[in-house]
RNA sequence: GGCCGGUUCGUCUAUCGGCUAGGACAUCUCCCUUUCACGGAGGAAAGACGGGUUCGAUUCCCGUACCGGCUACCA
């Protein structure tokens, strides 16, 4: 291929963005940048009666977050444009025109009521090959019939005329070889009553006019590449087409099917990249981000679902991802998403990341939880210090506040059973120690604490969860020493003076 | 129903004719850790089925089964 790599992600503004989606968008940036091409960003907006307000946006916002920015689009401009299709109206009608002329296409008057009725009637009926002869169009009504009808408006479609018994193929990146006999394949329609195309005319066309190389979908639009490859053979020519390759789906964790939006709900985990609230049900699905997920995480469960680089490799970064990316290593068979997995590539980049990656992230999440934070250096010391227990930044808050404010719970139930007169007495030694002590490192503090453990004739293990209770409220959080280092003397000695009252 | 695609541990996957079928997640056991993690060691766990081709098939071919997708004036 001499010709510069173009490809080009093309949703509908529908609503949402779910993972499917996401990963198309990552395998054609990835491709885009290994092959140092350009990532158009078409909206698909065609159908009218869809159209959801801030579904544009959202799109945008999903791709920013993840850092998968296009080249060309409404908002980043290009050369190509316009990026939305909707404005491109004028320019499909032409070459429908043109197909109808050359006799690949022709009008179809029959109104959506009959061609329900008709479906009624015959329960799987086709608009094609065998039944047009019998449908309201330009191949069964006389030509006059016919002017009379586009001279008075009459609403009508311009459908495909689909050439008899022929062989239909192309070579997928990733199937290779597919087939299609075109007695098979039904006479789609191309242009609807409003003048707006339909997608198979509009990819057509639009691929064409902004020069795309390679063209990446999901599986479930395999059965109508042979309409593509006709439109290309009859409009432009099978020279110029795009190379194509079909994503496999991603599928359901448990039972049967493509992943669809509901299922998170109904599992437990998020379906789309960020939070997504439809403006006209008002209903709210979960995203990634809001989830916890950080976006190197997201990016790389993504693109190992269906793809990897032939080694053992599992964790890999944006700019190794585009180094090693190749369509040609991508899985025909559909993969199934496992929100676990997906949960261990972000605990392992919370590990890796430096922690200034997602500080201000997780300042945010405390601040949202009510925890106020004054002290970023501090804040960052306890982040190092915790992020080895935190799975997804939502845990942080768990880990880290009481580290910034009294614990609101003391777990008293987990020392009560076990508490004596001998450990109160341990204690109120310990607060003495404790106020003398002119060094507060937690090598310090862990000697004292063992020392005067040893002198009460005590195990230091008696005496460590109570310890860490009274600092933490409860049983987690790192090693109980280090975190009466960060509280420092007061607020240590404070907390174990309050839940000694409290064992009172 | 028709057309198209797919089929390796529970899940994601390696293998491009030589396999004692490797890794990861999850799971189990143990070690480390006087919390929980992290880390370390180990265990259990797979080639849908039937025919070919071949000295040899998980790998190539053909059937069957099963799974999925599509079958709108939606994308």
């Amino acid at each position: 291929m001499d010709r510069k790599v173009r490809v080009r992600f093309a949703p509908s503004p529908t609503g949402g963005l779910h993972i499917g989606g996401m990963r198309t968008v990552l395998f054609n940036y990835l491709f885009a940048k290994h092959h140092k091409g350009e990532f158009i960003l078409r909206i698909e907006d065609t159908d009218q009666n869809r159209f959801v307000p801030g579904a544009e946006e959202y799109i945008f916002d999903c791709l920013k977050w993840c850092g998968l920015q296009p080249d060309e689009s409404i908002i980043h401009g290009g050369a190509y444009g316009p990026y939305r299709q909707s404005e491109r109206k004028d320019l499909y009608k032409k070459y429908a025109d043109e197909l109808v002329k050359n006799d690949h296409a022709y009008y179809a008057f029959d109104t959506p009521a009959e061609l329900e009725e008709k479906r009624k009637q015959t329960p799987n009926f086709q608009y094609n090959q065998s039944t047009r002869n019998v449908m309201k169009n330009s191949l069964t009504l006389c030509d006059d019939e016919v002017k009379k009808l586009l001279a008075t408006n009459t609403q009508h479609v311009i459908r495909i005329k689909i050439p008899h018994d022929e062989t239909v193929g192309f070579t997928d990146m990733i199937r290779g070889a597919v087939n299609f006999n075109t007695t098979q394949v039904d006479d789609k329609v191309l242009l609807k009553a409003d003048g707006m195309p339909t997608y198979h005319l509009a990819v057509v066309v639009d691929d064409y006019l902004m020069k795309v190389t390679h063209a990446f979908r999901g599986e479930e639009w395999l059965p109508s590449a042979p309409v593509h490859i006709l439109l290309w053979q009859y409009l432009f020519g099978l020279e110029n087409m795009p190379e194509w390759a079909h994503l496999p789906l991603i599928l359901k964790p448990d039972g049967k099917g493509k992943l669809s939006k509901r299922d998170g709900d109904r599992l437990g985990f998020p379906v789309f990249a960020m939070n997504w609230t439809d403006p006209k049900t008002g209903e709210l699905t979960a995203g990634f981000r809001e989830r916890g997920f950080l976006p190197e995480a997201f990016i790389n469960f993504l693109a190992l679902l269906g793809w990897n680089d032939g080694t053992e490799q599992e964790v890999f970064s944006i700019d190794e991802l585009i180094k090693n990316f190749s369509m040609e290593r991508v899985h025909k068979s559909g993969a199934r998403f496992d929100f676990e997995k997906s949960k261990w590539f972000n605990h392992e980049w919370i590990k890796r990341l430096p922690v200034s990656a997602y500080l201000a992230t997780v300042k945010q999440l405390l601040q949202d939880a009510g925890v106020g934070v004054t002290d970023d250096e501090k804040l960052k010391t306890v982040v190092e210090l915790v992020k080895d227990r935190c799975i997804l930044l939502t845990d942080f808050v768990q880990q880290s506040s009481f580290f910034f404010q009294t614990p609101k719970e003391i777990d008293v139930n987990a020392i009560q059973p076990k508490w004596n007169e001998q450990k109160q007495q341990f204690f109120a030694e310990l607060i003495r120690t404790y106020e003398l002590s002119t060094l507060w490192q937690h090598e310090d503090l862990e000697n004292s604490f063992k020392e005067l453990a040893a002198a009460s004739q005590m195990k230091p293990g008696d005496v460590l969860l109570p310890f860490r209770i009274m600092l933490v409220g409860g049983k987690f959080g790192p090693h109980v020493f280090n975190i009466a280092e960060v509280l420092g003397k007061e607020e240590t000695l404070t907390r174990i003076k309050n839940t000694l009252q409290l064992l009172q």
